[in-house]
DNA sequence: ATCTAGAATATTGCATACAGTTTACTCTGC
DNA sequence: GCAGAGTAAACTGTATGCAATATTCTAGAT
């Protein structure tokens, strides 16, 4: 229930500052209060929605200023897990993130949006745990949640899907090579080529003021 | 309530693996279980508690190794406040926290562990709060806040409070002069300290194997 | 016509009750 | 004496009811 709410917020389908009340849920899904309350709990702990005593939950409002923080923590926390990736992945993890890395180049040049987005998910993944520190992939996957909703359109933007495709190249290179220091100045970049996509879309669809 | 528990577990008072029973919390502090299962939820988001379906909330038990993900984090994250903040902060804030720094001198002469220490959490905090990014507060407070069990009687090893007032005169030096690399190294290594102290005394009273 | 005050409605927070699962104990067999 | 199965007690998850708070609608005054 938690993924269903979760995924309303994410894909847009509720906008943020809406309410969400609780018998309402509770109908939707057929269950109690008691459960719901429960799921808006946890989703306020993910950072989803927003809690007030005695108050409706709402969705999350971000504003621009601190939708850029939350990207400028992403990307030094991905430059962070790139450095680390680059000095301590094994043999196989930097074999399988090669692999990973090629295979999605076809999808690039057949411009398969969405098979790319989860390709790009799961390289993003292996650079995490590659960093071989559980806490660090806690605070990346946490973050990486809470930007989701804001980085979903991305892939439409022309060009897009290259030019990731080709900021990873540098990632993997660098990481492949144990060159710690361009790996974390890669991955940095990408976030921020990233960044300026999404807050350029977020302002459009004014998810975020 | 949940500040409460919270605090039973961060002072030791309950030890890791030990059952939080809902009914005991609850005659406990004189509430139905309701609210009690709200606050084991937010102890659970905070991870000083773990839940699986149909069982106890038992007291989150950290491995040896976790802790030391969490205290690498938190060096990354330190260190990248006082990278921030040394190019961020204004006037004002360096102003700040150098007369904090200045004001703890006197409690490393008197010895004064306690008062040390909350002076200390607010060196900290203000070093956050300088780096002008809410997401990375976010972070390093949540980190900070599941280290405190470990964290909290460092200052009564040997020597530790007048080392630890000369890394911070390294942090405040170099932020003064808005020199980000060498805070951000200070910091990193302030923390590195802490951490080594940390997990020594958290092999000997057994809250970590 | 707009703003304010009050009442009615709707919604949250907590308590209690019940069903399903886990835990602990006891009793039997080896 | 010890191990295992069965049973009883304890505990968690969910539903429902009630009191307290917030929201909304209506009526009145400026």
């Amino acid at each position: 229930m938690v993924r269903a709410i979760a995924d309303m917020i994410i894909t847009g389908a509720m906008q943020p500052g809406e309410r969400l009340d609780e018998i309402s849920l509770a109908n939707r899904f057929e269950v109690s209060r008691t459960p719901v309350r429960e799921a808006l709990s946890q989703l306020c702990a993910i950072g989803l929605v927003e809690r007030e005593p005695n108050k409706s939950a709402v969705v999350t409002t971000v504003t621009q200023q601190h939708l850029a923080s939350m990207f400028e923590a992403m990307a030094e926390l991905e430059g962070i897990c790139a450095r680390l990736s680059a000095e301590r992945m094994t043999v196989d993890e930097r074999r399988m993130l090669e692999a990973e890395h090629k295979a999605s180049a076809r999808l690039v040049h057949r411009g398969a949006q969405d098979e790319y987005e989860s390709h790009n998910t799961e390289f993003h993944t292996r650079l995490y745990r590659g960093a071989h520190n559980d806490h660090i992939f806690e605070l990346v996957t946490q973050t990486r949640a809470r930007l989701a909703p804001f980085r979903r359109a991305q892939f439409r933007l022309p060009g897009r899907l290259l030019r990731s495709y080709e900021e990873h190249d540098a990632i993997v290179m660098a990481v492949l090579r144990a060159d710690a220091m361009n790996a974390s100045r890669a991955a940095y970049a990408h976030v921020a080529t990233v960044s300026d996509a999404s807050i350029v879309f977020a302002r459009d669809v004014g998810s975020a003021q």
